[in-house]
DNA sequence: GGATATGCTGAGGTTACCTCAACATGAGGG
DNA sequence: CCCTCATGTTGAGGTAACCTCAGCATATCC
């Protein structure tokens, strides 16, 4: 009857929550796996795949990260093919950056991937369930 | 109009999770301030008041992480004047981590007021809500 | 009593962030 | 037109929280 995972009480919510998400992170990184992406390559990848090119800065926006972060991000992807920077010729001291053929490439196919498992892990649910706990994250993100 | 910086697409009950998830971990971390301790090390003192005195590596288990990474988490709090290390009796190549009197202190502190951010995150929802969030997530966790 | 397993930690590495300051360029005012 | 101020990007350097691998001390078992 007891649970025997810890105290339970209240902390028990965020205790639970934690332990999904953390089952939810190491899905995810498996799942990237056959790219030789990291989780934070890929959310890049994602906001260029959606957005078209973008400079630096923009990208750090969607991202949620410092401008100078973004940088990092893209010197990375640059390295490994999947992105090129040119100059923006709106303004010169800015920098679009863009996919490349093979980053595009990639970026598709790691949102197809990314699609199949976010079914397969909240798939478990039925259709009621799935709804009620949308709704009820909505609530929590305010 | 509708949504701002959030691009959020189709993918939306994963994306709804993380964006709970950093609100979740943002409030914590700031909950965490009065008291200029990690999130990591909050979680060593947490496992240390609910077990008492217990050897590194079994630090490293409640957390999941590995016995190095218990170590460097000791340090730190040794060097605070939370922990103390003392030589086991029952095996001479093992140490005990026990928590100082101050240790004991600032770990009671921190279980209640993250309780209280627990209630206070929580508590916008009613309850079969939070009974509903509980059942779906505890499904998740398998 | 010698091989092997266990417990901890030094050394060094990684990821994903951060701030601060430099440098180039853009834009507005006098 | 020049000067100041704002903006966009990046170098330098730092942090938290992890990791592996190797070494050393001790324990256990045959």
């Amino acid at each position: 009857m007891t649970e025997d995972t810890t105290d339970n009480g209240d902390e028990s919510l965020a205790e639970t929550f934690w332990a999904v998400a953390s089952r939810l992170r190491r899905q995810t990184r498996e799942s990237l796996a056959p790219w030789d992406v990291t989780p934070s390559q890929s959310r890049a990848l994602g906001v260029l795949g959606r957005h078209g090119e973008v400079r630096p800065g923009t990208l750090a926006e969607h991202l949620h990260i410092a401008p100078r972060s973004a940088t990092e991000v893209i010197d990375d992807l640059q390295a490994r093919g999947l992105v090129e920077r040119r100059p923006d010729p709106a303004d010169r001291r800015a920098t679009l950056v863009a996919l490349t053929a093979e980053g595009t490439r990639i970026s598709a196919a790691i949102r197809a991937a990314r699609r199949a498992e976010a079914d397969r892990f909240f798939g478990h649910l039925d259709d009621s369930d799935r709804a009620e706990l949308a709704r009820i994250l909505r609530t929590l993100r305010a």
